[in-house]
DNA sequence: GATGAATGAGACTTCATTCAT
DNA sequence: GATGAATGAAGTCTCATTCAT
């Protein structure tokens, strides 16, 4: 149950810090949501700061396991590992609300806590790599680089509109520039 | 001195939201950016919300004299128009750090406060419709509108890699991009 | 338009204070209702304090003049001074809501502001003497006074529950009961 | 010591709210005087009204549980009753300072917090019920209904006098009145 | 005489954190 | 591991008062 509570308290974690923000969110808040006292969550986390640290890095080793890990997908070609990425992301951003955290965080903190920033980095790093990875065959490794911190960057901003007008096409469109880098062969 | 010291604490209040976050900024870090009591505040606005509400219409204001209205500028060609857009919107998110606070916002307090996201979206539809109002003649209305729509996502999330990564190219690509858009004939 | 406005001031507090209570009641709260800002109020009065005790005098002045006085009208009889009497306390009591700012003020500051207690009972040891004049004839000094005491009681306290229950009833029995005290013999 | 404590807190704003008002005893009054510091009650109260209508609570049921109840105790004749009862009020009333906390309140918030005149009704209500239910057996119900409505607020008005003149008579003459109604046969 | 702005204290309330039970 | 209670700092906002214009 210990690794089972720690679990829950991360996720309602992200779910808040996600569609609340980080510094709008309380520790009550979190207590709340998880059937807690404010004051319980530290048997869990030693501060806030950590708790959000283990935040991040529950999204970003859901996001390798469950999302980068398609771009190196040896069972599958370029066009199958792109079309499952491409795929993976837009069910993710889809599924809840709040938009992305990682893209929140740094909006929102990015300035502030610099202990955020390099772990948001360290996630979009990974992002990027995925792509580049899957776009180098066809453009080379440098051009790859630079496309995929474009269409990165493009993802959170669909994202963010998509959050904003309550509309999903927007990632729907992004990701389809996305499919056709490869497909224009 | 009304006027100026109206305009003073808006000016700063835009740095500090924009740099720290709106609910990370108190009412004294305001008060002591513009040397005064946090409480003096309140004989210009009669709440933080309030006082961030003349912020965001601060902006917007801006924007639509200073950026948007170069779309409609009918000395111009329709090129020209569009290189001076981009420069203005380029030497903007330039000059100073922490990113557009029209994006901050909409990821910070999107979700909770929708007074503040109503006017975010009055913001980004006319940056919209701005772009929109160039491609149209080449693109039609339909898909101008909807490629604009596709360039100010891209154009955030340009701006939010700019402001993680720290560095200016994020944004200068996003905007050849656009610019292409119409040097294609 | 000096001595005007000293009133003007004097009356809108009255009214305030009566329902809303004197630390309740703010100088914006007076300035507003002067049509004044609350700085201005300064010109007419040095303190919040000053404002109150002019308000407290002004009542009592009123009632000396307005009220009191028919106790001691010497061109009527006993029975008709006393019904004068009691027409104008039932008259004051009934035109405006709030109650009486001399006994609000004595439940809200009694123990807190002396300087308004000691004015508080001066008003109501000219109330009490009024009726004590009009009862002596009949019952003799001493137990006169002892009477009227108790009436000025009653009378509060059947203001009290006239403001509570929003029925002028209590204060009209309160009255029937005095003036039944001379029409006895 | 939770039950203790937060019946600390309610009789310590008891007698501040009573003697110094409501809008002028703060929450750091109330902490000092239970030995917290503000903040601390609001683990026990959500907010200063709460607390408010906590005390106010707390009064009517004693008022319930020993002064009224004296009027239905069966085991007693009626004079007995409404001696006890008598003996009970005036006990309660001489025993501390700051006159009726109900009263007190009914004047400094009875037109601005309406949640407090309701709660406050209420007690007069059951106040008055009880001596009308002492007099019925003598006057029949509607006049003892009346009777004692008038025998709430002479009571009320005694003890405003009693406070701002300092002098317990008023009280007793009061209730020597409301003897009086019964042994008059 | 009126105003807009400033002040400093203080109001209610929230917060992250700690700790004995 | 959970809780209730405490803390002290900080947050938004209000207030009486002052003063230059």
């Amino acid at each position: 149950m210990t690794k089972a509570s720690k679990e829950l308290v991360i996720e309602h974690s992200l779910r808040l810090f996600k569609v609340q923000g980080y510094h709008n969110t309380s520790m009550a808040d979190i207590g709340t949501a998880c059937g807690l006292l404010k004051g319980s969550i530290y048997n869990y986390f030693s501060s806030k700061e950590a708790l959000a640290l283990a935040v991040i890095k529950f999204v970003h080793d859901y996001f390798k396991q469950y999302v980068f890990a398609h771009a190196y997908d040896e069972t599958r070609s370029e066009t199958e590992r792109l079309a499952n990425f491409i795929q993976a992301v837009e069910a993710y951003f889809t599924a809840e609300s709040g938009g992305c955290l990682m893209g929140n965080l740094a909006l929102e903190v990015g300035d502030t806590l610099p202990q955020f920033a390099t772990r948001i980095r360290a996630y979009f790093d990974d992002w990027t790599a995925a792509i580049a990875h899957l776009l180098t065959p066809q453009y080379g490794l440098i051009q790859a680089k630079q496309m995929a911190l474009t269409v990165v960057g493009n993802t959170q901003g669909a994202i963010m509109m998509m959050r904003l007008y309550q509309k999903p096409e927007f990632l729907h469109l992004a990701n389809q520039s996305l499919a056709d880098l490869l497909s224009q062969n």
